[in-house]
DNA sequence: CCATATATGGAAACTGGTTGTCAATCTACG
DNA sequence: CGTAGATTGACAACCAGTTTCCATATATGG
């Protein structure tokens, strides 16, 4: 436990108190997720990282160049590349000729890169599946609901700099 | 946007492919709760971090030795010696001889740490207001509940080893 | 009283991410 | 064309955190 930090979180407005509760809850389970995501595929010599990469690739079903995986991941250009490099060097992905920029490479998976990622699928079902258990389809969605509208409100909040 | 990576999450298992969306819900929300929280504090010369260790020392209304703030925050001894060193050079933290221990000194917030910290308090409960605006109180305790228990169920799969 | 075990601080290396700079490449406009 | 601006990769510095290792302080038990 220990990250109780719980700040009084009263003082005035109930819903601003219950906001700041969800922040802080966000903020633990989000630790947790990655600990266990990266557990989760260690076996295949992934990270949570490098998986999030094999993911942007498989699901865009072709190659794409370093800054477009950036942009499905949701983190910085450089940020990708890193991975992407490491994964290179593990063998998950190969670079090809990109037509369209002699110096951007569009990175392919390998038959390596789609097997992990497929074992590493796998893996996340069941884990989503165990997790899940007992749960109530309708107070997820309804979870699910608030945290997308946060999620946006954040978005507009930080758009006017 | 762009942190899509929306997976199929439709294999079989209609809650578990919810839950999955949720995951990456969570991890959508925590980066910009992290990016804004961030920005909001950046005014008074701090971070989410900084904060985090202000908070920790304001809440438990005494000094603390490193390893205490460390085990408050939820992190390891030497992540918030870190912050503690740089909070003490930035006259946040002064130390106090710790008379159980010679060289683990005691860190107390200084007058410009306890007046950073309230600042700090005041910014975030009018963060926290205006993104409250119009949610309703029930759906944030829903929310609540199931972080609660999603967190819960995370911890006891991986305290066991 | 001493010996061993544990707690602590410090430093370094690592992960994952950021920003910034530079040079090379592309693109678009004149 | 040709040049100005935007993309891009490589590299370096930084933030926040982790683990590991070492040296010293403290605690416990013989």
């Amino acid at each position: 436990m220990a990250t109780d930090s719980s700040p009084p979180a009263g003082s005035a407005d109930p819903v601003a108190s219950a906001l700041t509760e969800i922040m802080l809850a966000v903020f633990r389970v989000n630790g947790r997720l990655l600990e266990q995501g990266d557990r989760l595929v260690a076996p295949l010599a992934l990270t949570s990282a490098r998986w999030q990469v094999l993911g942007a690739v498989a699901l865009a079903g072709e190659p794409l160049s370093a800054p477009q995986i950036a942009e499905a991941m949701g983190v910085t250009r450089q940020g990708a590349q890193k991975q992407l490099n490491a994964l290179e060097a593990a063998g998950m992905f190969a670079r090809h000729p990109n037509p369209r920029h002699r110096r951007s490479p569009l990175y392919a998976l390998t038959d390596l890169g789609q097997r992990t990622f497929t074992e590493a699928m796998a893996l996340q079902q069941g884990w989503a599946t165990r997790l899940s258990d007992g749960l109530q389809m309708q107070e997820l969605q309804a979870t699910l609901r608030l945290l997308d509208r946060l999620y946006e409100r954040l978005g507009r909040q930080g758009d006017t700099p």
